[in-house]
RNA sequence: CGCGGAGUAGAGCAGUUGGUAGCUCGUCGGGCUCAUAACCCGGAGGUCGCAGGUUCGAGUCCUGUCUCCGCAACCA
């Protein structure tokens, strides 16, 4: 760890720009990249904060197909958006860019160009698929055929969506072209590979050694990869969307994300410093820092620093602080379902109460683990917490000021033991803030702001203003002298966490934002005696439950509404004879038994009565059905596919199902009570 | 014995290198009334998933085991 760096870098990961921004994203790296630059500035420190949209990528040029629009459409939409709510939500970025930009492609194409010149890359020459009507390659996600797995007929070249299985293109049955619809045929194509197995000595070294203070998750997640062993990973893809392979014959060539978006943090901040840049790149006195979800642990330990370091002359990430992720409600935060809390619709849904938010993600950020979010838990930390600890503290401190001096900051007498002590604890929240911040503790940092306004409240209730002003108000201008530089103490030490409530208490107690000032914490001396204060208001207000159940049937609705437009009814298969369905014999049979097969995640086991015979007969549909549901049912069924036997049992048919479009399966059951065995037909 | 993560008070979470188990919310009782019924004090509530082991001493280390969550596999 760089003890005492001249300047600071701190870059939080790429946005991708194919969709808002929620907020899982903001707890995990906005937010805490937020305070941290925020603080560093308090503090007096030579900080840049550099953010941006990530524009290239194949998913943006699907999401472009789907809509019917060109792929600069899409990022400027999502652009637009991502960086207006980034600003309304107060994250500081001193320059938030894009990759799409000049300077950005300039940059990434000189930068591949260098190590290309100097031999830092192989080259390797291998088979893909490529669609002849559209006359380019195709990347794996445009590939389209059967899930050799589950029988999907829409499975995608990198994986089938419908049961999970990663796949290469090669995989796919009766494989065929998004694009033109086309079958695609197998071309030879190059590609340049950064061959990362000469870097793990290296990295090995460098993070297994020289940073072991980085946070367990990222250490461990590092140590992994490099126990594995690395493989050359390749550098470009064949794709026309994204900065092309600066290279002579590299047509139709582009660079692979992961080896663009990280050079963005380079071009963004070349962008804010066109002549200054250099300083914060080059310089070993820099000390970067890199805020990022744990998806993104890999490309910032291992790869990043490798390119940096084929380059040579740029300083190395000092700390790599990724969070984990946070749930929504119990479930998973997703995008394509609908179930996430969207940052731009919060802030109209809740005007003004950014820092409700800000407070809340920080408060339970994930840390350590993932954790969860609710609305509840929402609701409770503002009025518990925000409304009845800071703001009530605060609010007490004015109001008695107003009603007793008029709102001029009192001239403190002799200070008692009770009032020195509540002093001392400005400095020492200041000093636990520091320590928890430098170390990227930004919940327990916050927990320690916090104290402050809770020193503030028992210290009115010990020393009793409202009763001591009767005899003696003397006493009462020393307390509340104290009670003010608690205080303003708070509005310093919140800042960070929560600008907006920071800049309205300066407001409430008239202090320019020019004195704001880290450093002078501890002192008594925030405030002048005599200081007049400005006009008192609440800092925070309570949040009523129907705020909070309409978002929760928000959600809900949500939910409903994005599973019904994710679903679309399959196209026809291709046609069959009527002998190809005569095959088939389905029947109508009884379920007599079952239960779930030990150790399987999802298979029953059940026992049918199909008229001519009892058979046993597996289902994966444990996760829709209770066993004990199913015993009595007449269902359809095929009885003569062939026996197939799945984890030690023979199964002797299979029974049809329903599925809907959110994955539930329905049993497919005549409509009247029928002898067992009779044929559907 | 697939890989990874996790199991600590009603809920949500901390527990850094092993040394009397904490925080916030909730709850109960009391106090106060300046304050957005907010604030302050006190109590109840945990055999730290379970079982062994190492140790003078383990939530913290080791072994086994159970459960939950992702991912992978089966899903006829």
């Amino acid at each position: 760890m760089k003890l005492t760096p001249k300047r600071y870098l701190v870059t939080s990961a790429l946005p991708y720009a194919n969709g808002p921004v929620h907020i899982g994203h903001l707890a995990g790296v906005y937010i805490p990249a937020d305070i941290y630059s925020r603080y560093l500035r308090l503090r007096g420190r030579e900080v840049i904060f550099i953010g941006g949209s990530d524009e290239h990528g194949v998913p943006i040029t699907i999401k472009a197909r789907q809509q019917g629009c060109t792929p600069q459409q899409v990022v400027d939409k999502f652009h637009e958006m991502i960086k207006k709510s980034f600003e309304d939500f107060g994250i500081s970025f001193d320059v938030y860019s894009r990759t799409s930009s000049k300077i950005h492609h300039k940059t990434a194409a000189d930068f591949f160009k260098k190590l290309y010149d100097e031999g830092k890359f192989t080259e390797k020459t291998s088979e893909q698929y490529y669609d002849e009507e559209a006359g380019q390659f195709l990347a794996d996600r445009y590939i389209v055929g059967g899930c050799p797995h589950c029988g999907n007929e829409k499975a995608y070249g990198d994986q089938c969506e419908k049961c999970g299985s990663t796949l290469s293109p090669t995989e796919l049955i009766n494989p065929h072209s998004a694009i033109s619809g086309s079958k695609p045929v197998m071309r030879e194509t190059s590609h340049w590979y950064l061959p990362l197995d000469k870097y793990e000595a290296w990295l090995k070294q460098w993070i297994l050694e020289e940073h072991k203070e980085w946070k367990p998750n990222v250490y461990g997640q590092c140590k992994s990869w490099l126990d594995n062993g690395l493989q050359p990973r390749a550098v470009s893809r064949d794709l026309d969307w994204g900065v092309q392979v600066p290279v002579e014959g590299a047509k139709g060539k582009a660079l692979y994300v992961w080896f663009d978006a990280p050079i963005g943090y380079i071009s963004n901040t070349i962008e804010l410093l066109p002549d200054d840049w250099e300083k914060y790149w080059k310089s070993e006195d820099t000390k970067m820092v890199h805020f990022i979800g744990k998806d993104n642990i890999v490309f910032h330990c291992i790869m990043f620093p490798c390119m940096l370091k084929a380059h040579g002359g740029y300083v190395l990430p000092d700390n790599v602080p990724a969070n984990e992720f946070l749930n929504l409600e119990n479930d998973k935060i997703s995008t394509t379902r609908g179930w996430a809390v969207w940052l731009h619709e919060y802030l109209e849904d809740f005007p003004g109460k950014q820092d409700v938010l800000r407070y809340v993600l920080c408060a339970n950020a994930p840390e350590t683990k993932d954790n969860n979010f609710t609305w509840r838990d929402f609701q409770d930390r503002n009025n518990s917490e925000l409304v009845a600890i800071f703001g009530n503290f605060v609010n007490r401190a004015v109001v008695l000021t107003q009603k007793y001096f008029a709102g001029k900051m009192p001239q403190p007498g002799a200070l008692a033991d009770i009032d020195k002590a509540a002093l001392a604890e400005i400095g020492e929240a200041k000093r636990k803030v520091e320590d928890n911040l430098d170390s990227f503790r930004f919940r327990e940092a916050l927990r320690e702001a916090m104290n402050l306004a809770r020193t503030g409240n028992k210290y009115l209730a010990d020393t009793e203003p409202w009763k001591v002003i009767k005899t003696d108000e003397a006493r009462v201008k020393t307390i509340l002298n104290v009670a003010l530089q608690l205080s303003a103490s708070l509005a310093v030490i919140m800042e960070p966490f929560m600008p907006f409530t920071s800049q309205k208490l300066r407001g409430i107690l008239n202090i320019d934002s020019a004195t704001l000032q880290w450093e002078p914490l501890g002192s008594d001396t925030l405030l002048p005696v005599g200081h007049q204060l400005g006009e008192p208001a609440l800092l925070f207000d309570k949040i009523e439950d129907d705020a909070i159940t309409a978002q929760l049937q928000k959600l809900e609705k949500m939910k409903e509404k994005n599973g019904e437009q994710a679903y679309r009814a399959e196209p026809q298969k291709e046609l069959c004879s009527f002998d190809d369905f005569q095959k088939m014999d389905v029947r109508i049979v009884k379920i007599l038994e079952a239960e779930r097969v030990p150790k399987s995640k999802k298979l029953i086991k059940m026992l049918v009565d199909a008229g001519i015979d009892k058979r046993t007969v597996l289902s994966g549909v444990a996760d829709s059905f209770d066993p004990q549901a199913l015993v009595g049912r007449q269902v359809a069924m095929l009885i003569n596919l062939a026996p197939r036997s799945i984890m030690g049992v023979e199964s002797q048919g299979m029974i049809l199902y329903a599925e809907s479009a959110d994955g539930k399966l329905l049993l497919v059951q005549p409509a009247g009570e029928v002898q067992n065995g009779v044929k559907v037909s």
